[in-house]
DNA sequence: ATGAAAGCTGAGAGTGCGCTGAGCGTTCCA
DNA sequence: TGGAACGCTCAGCGCACTCTCAGCTTTCAT
């Protein structure tokens, strides 16, 4: 993250949680952030500051995302949204707003795939020119575009999950994260199992890795786990 | 610590017992601190006067933590929050808590782990800049993110116990800390044994580090243990 | 010198945590 | 529409960890 002006991202959504609970997480990845509730507040908010990037609900009470874009397009603001959709909400009319650089993700999502998102197209508006698509730690790579994980060179088939589950700890290598925490930004926020999955994932994930060299995630015991480098 | 503003903390929940033992330690550690019993309290005061961080029980009598932190947020104060939650109950709610700089201890808690925590958020949210999550004393070195412990370059395990025994000695390196002081900091506040306990969990502790060393823990009869440099 | 108190540490019991294989319902895709 | 992949739950096992206890050593007072 450069020491200049931090990015300036708009969260509209009715649903006063998910705002929440996304503006904390976007604050706290260094984004200035703002809120509205209603399409009306967002275009308001829109057309008064200049924002890199908007998370914007498809289904807001007063009018849909679809109109609040367009009506901004008509007055000449071009600013990147990321859609948040309901699962069965049809698909075509969004896919095709992919297509300019926007993108979607569908209710309910994982915290850690809304940060990826918009990282992805800051990245590729070009605004966020420092960072990379490519996670590396010790003999792992993860490609964020692509969803391609290699150990040591050999490719790793991973499901959705487990690719979340292992970004997460390349995002945060070495440090001990809790079953809680990796339950708050890798499972869908309305999840309301156990904790306990986080170890069936993290076995899964050991199975899948650990075929090609040595052990990289770690059990702190009482605390949770961590990614590390094999001792030498 | 710099020697300038001390930092502001309130500690909310309904057992006086709780409040009292963290706000005192706390208070112990140089911050300034204010308390409150109940959700409206808390409201009341954060609103009254800005805070560097709340501690807050999640289950008050009047509201959760949840809405108190929700109509802070809507207020615009931000806030960062160390949970207090119980682990007895459901995992019902514990979701969400640690998003953005938030974190969360489950009752009944170590003293210890509360400072620990509270110095782990301060120090994210960059109030507190000079603080490294280092600790290093001789030729020891303890890193609270990862949860490594070295002597002299050499990895030591060590369990959760031993972890937070070690941490509270380094915390007060050359103090002289009594067996029931360190039964008050690093054991669970419920805990019903006996002081004897530590003489057990400091001689594990000089097995494993006095391989790689001279002798770093000391006895001082009938007062206490200190870590002390050795005798040159 | 001797006894009593304090401290040290090895052994062991009980507990709960973490790991993993099996299975079930659902979704995705050909 | 059938099959495969996926997400999740559950249960049983093994073991690390916590804590107690007892016997021994050290220290100190008389």
């Amino acid at each position: 993250m450069a020491d200049a002006e931090p990015q300036h991202i708009l969260v509209v959504d009715d649903e006063p949680s998910i705002v929440d609970a996304v503006a904390t997480t976007l604050r706290y990845e260094g984004y200035r952030v703002a809120e509205a509730a209603t399409g009306q507040a967002a275009l308001a908010a829109a057309q008064d500051t200049p924002f890199d990037l908007m998370v914007l609900d498809v289904m807001l009470p007063d009018m849909d995302g679809f109109r609040v874009t367009r009506r901004l397009r008509e007055d000449g603001i071009r600013v990147p949204v990321l859609f948040l959709t309901a699962r069965d909400a049809v698909d075509d009319k969004v896919s095709g707003l992919t297509v300019g650089g926007d993108d979607y993700v569908t209710k309910p999502f994982a915290l850690a795939e809304v940060v990826a998102r918009i990282r992805a197209i800051l990245r590729r508006t070009g605004d966020e020119a420092a960072s990379t698509p490519t996670l590396r730690f010790h003999d792992l790579v993860l490609d964020e575009d692509s969803h391609d994980v290699f150990r040591s060179g050999q490719p790793v088939q991973l499901s959705a999950t487990e690719f979340r589950l292992l970004r997460f700890f390349m995002q945060n290598p070495r440090r001990v994260l809790s079953k809680s925490q990796i339950i708050d930004h890798v499972w869908h926020y309305d999840f309301g199992g156990d904790v306990a999955i986080v170890e069936t994932y993290v076995s899964y994930l050991r199975k899948k890795l650990d075929r090609l060299g040595p052990p990289l995630i770690q059990t702190v015991r009482l605390v949770g786990y961590r990614l590390r480098e094999p001792d030498a």
